[in-house]
DNA sequence: GCCAACGTTGGC
DNA sequence: GCCAACGTTGGC
């Protein structure tokens, strides 16, 4: 099965790349819109999520990993899901979202177009023309 | 089932 | 700090 590809979008005071690197791992919570609970339920391991800091910095940094499949959100009683992601690679050139709307290729990017939500889909070409832009190689998965 | 009010996200 | 977009809630 291919791997699919994804966006998620952190708040960097609330949760920065840099954390997820320090941690290793974390479950990806506080989703609570119905469509990215969905986005969340459809991801598989080792499929990978653009890691995309909002309001602060406004960029792709990094590229994380999913590890586990979604599961019961455990801050809350009520019926949302979480993943968990792991690092990956992070971009050697960060990829701000004025570069972003500034790429033709990328106008058709959830991103733009949906720019509420907190987890989208994104797809193939737009996820290598991201880490192009990145200066970003990605390191060779060795279990899917 | 419609729709106005409200709350939240996130860019600027 | 403002405001546009838009999802959600609740009255009817």
């Amino acid at each position: 099965m291919a791997v699919r590809h994804w966006l998620a979008k952190s708040e960097p005071f609330k949760y920065p790349w840099s954390r997820l690197v320090d941690e290793g791992r974390t479950a990806w919570d506080g989703v609570r819109n119905f469509e990215a609970r969905n986005n969340l339920r459809a991801m598989a391991k080792g499929d990978l999520l653009l890691f995309y800091h909002s309001n602060e910095g406004k960029e792709v940094v990094g590229v994380a990993r999913v590890v586990k499949t979604a599961y019961q959100d455990p801050t809350t009683e009520e019926d949302w899901s979480v993943v968990d992601v792991a690092p990956h690679v992070a971009l050697p050139k960060p990829v701000s979202l004025a570069s972003i709307k500034a790429e033709p290729k990328l106008a058709q990017m959830d991103l733009l177009r949906r720019s509420r939500l907190s987890v989208v889909p994104v797809r193939p070409e737009e996820f290598e023309c991201i880490l192009h832009m990145g200066a970003c190689k990605l390191p060779r998965v060795t279990k899917r």
